[in-house]
DNA sequence: CGGTTTTGACCAGCGC
DNA sequence: GCGCTGGTCAAAACCG
């Protein structure tokens, strides 16, 4: 488990579910390390993401939709074009979004997907078909909220600060690579997650946290920052 | 020896 | 109702 726990470079899409995020934060920026994030609890390196607002997310609950919707080459096609989230915050601004020239890419995908949500153009939204999307919309009833990175890392684990423990793995309909399933080693926290890799790109990690963490990060790490003023750091 | 991983079995939801 | 698939369970194996 914690063995393949050091990532080296990171390069992620983030998909928040079933949660506010402001329409300021969607887009590419840059994670600093040692921040406690949403559901992420306490990253220990940093990452690059990719944050897909709720209204684009709702739809979108499962790891493979999600590979659907989001083309791969937006997040290595963006390598340069990230803004960034101040690590030296406090108070209020905990982030601060870089919208520059150079993040406009991503930017026009989002508000491109926006868009067309809002429009209600086609059956399809984001190339799920009306059968998907009445399946997923009737699995999403018992769901937790969930949260998902796609991941260009060598390592299948991200080092979230939590401690995990496998229950099961399983080989997924047409790919290669089976998915991982864990749970949070913790007493009375139900979190959850699936880790597998794109069968389009093995070179890609989908991470998916159900649920949200009762408790602070692993306390065995070195990292002593005070989780609960970063906690909220998104909602 | 206790915690973790592996892996086959089992179960539930869904489409046909 | 049946078969397929994803998700979970649990016993055995593994490891520090």
């Amino acid at each position: 488990m914690a063995a393949a726990s050091q990532a080296s470079t990171l390069n992620q899409q983030a998909l928040f579910e079933d949660q506010e995020v402001p329409a300021q934060m969607a887009g590419f920026f840059s994670f600093p390390a040692h921040l406690t994030y949403p559901q992420l609890g306490s990253c220990h390196q940093s990452f690059k993401g990719f944050i897909i607002p709720p209204s684009l997310a709702a739809d979108a609950p499962t790891t493979t939709s999600l590979a659907e919707t989001l083309p791969l080459s937006s997040a290595t096609h963006n390598k340069q074009r990230e803004g960034t989230i101040a690590s030296d915050l406090g108070g209020p601004h905990l982030l601060s979004l870089q919208r520059s020239h150079a993040n406009l890419w991503a930017w026009g995908e989002v508000n491109e997907c926006l868009n067309r949500k809002r429009s209600g153009s086609g059956e399809d939204h984001l190339g799920l078909s009306a059968i998907k999307m009445k399946k997923i919309k009737a699995r999403r009833k018992v769901r937790e909220p969930r949260f998902c990175f796609k991941t260009m890392s060598d390592v299948d684990v991200l080092d979230d600060g939590y401690k995990w423990r496998k229950y099961g793995q399983k080989v997924v309909k047409n790919t290669q690579h089976p998915r991982s399933y864990y749970r949070c080693t913790q007493d009375n926290c139900r979190v959850k997650k699936r880790v597998e890799r794109l069968a389009e790109d093995p070179r890609m990690v989908i991470t998916t946290y159900e649920g949200r963490h009762a408790h602070s990060p692993s306390l065995d790490l070195e990292d002593s920052q005070t989780p609960s003023q970063l906690n909220n750091f998104f909602f």
